[in-house]
DNA sequence: TTATATTGGTTGCACGTGCAACTAATAACG
DNA sequence: CGTTATTAGTTGCACGTGCAACCAATATAA
């Protein structure tokens, strides 16, 4: 009946996903970007100005995670907050000239890492791979149907 | 040159990841049991009074993580340490009885995550997941070679 | 054997993150 | 319009986790 029993997918998923922040927190230290805050920086690369709520939906994180994550990244002149003129409740969050000029360095950090992770794969494996990873962290967002999921949006 | 230039996997994993530990830690709620605790459970499970040295091998964690969350298990009675008579700088840490009645509950919670996650999965898809996310892990490990890394073993 | 290096563990610090309580502003309703 | 509900953000608290400094015990070398 119970399938995958003594091979839940947990361990292996945990440990990619810290390596990888140890990984980035090193490769962009020179930068002084931590992990947590990359991807507030690849949104705002192609979303700039938007507000810390469609951040939340983009990102599916919490709301207080995306507050806190984006001080830093301000007090580092990296991005800027302005109170939307049309809703005074909201921020538009914008990238600083600053902030574009190291989101190449970023983006190749991830490169790296992501090459690294399927350094021994097929093209076909990493397609496959992008695609049950795709599907599998839909299903786990369909799963936990919680406050704050609904209306997401694709990036 | 740079492949998955748009894709990278940071993303699906950490969602994968922490809608998984929320399920968890909401599943055990009734057994007091957190999401972290859970691969501490399951290796002592299969390797009972192993030390701590040896269960950061096989969870590839940190040894100051494993020491932390050691201590609220042995606070809630769902685990033991007693000092190496061999070897006095180690703790062989086993379960209780009452540690290994929950055993069944945390890795039905475990199946069910994973059922979640592979819902719409064929057999075949589930394999290749498993496959590709182990190749993942170990190439994360590799390519992040780092103090405390070294001598892996299987469980 | 004695001095030094290594190993098993613990603890303090920092970050990533979810949740709940709270505030301010806007929207909805009657 | 005025009352109420909803929404955008912030903050405090807790957990999961890595790292570095530290201690005690064991192993290694001189």
């Amino acid at each position: 009946m119970v399938k995958n029993e003594n091979r839940s997918f947990g361990l292996h998923l945990s440990i990619i996903l810290r390596r990888g922040q140890m990984f980035l927190d090193r490769e962009l230290e020179p930068l002084d970007v931590r992990a947590g805050q990359i991807p507030i920086l690849r949104i705002l690369g192609i979303r700039d100005g938007i507000n810390q709520e469609n951040i939340r939906k983009f990102l599916h994180l919490d709301k207080g995670t995306i507050a806190k994550t984006i001080k830093p990244l301000i007090g580092k002149g990296y991005i800027t907050k302005k109170t939307d003129p049309q809703d005074k409740r909201a921020y538009q969050v914008f990238l600083t000239r600053k902030g574009r000029e190291i989101l190449p360095d970023v983006k190749d950090a991830l490169t790296m890492w992501t090459d690294a992770l399927t350094a021994d794969f097929t093209e076909e494996e990493k397609d496959t791979a992008y695609d049950l990873l795709s599907r599998m962290s839909e299903n786990a967002r369909k799963y936990l149907k919680r406050q704050g999921s609904e209306n997401h949006e694709k990036v």
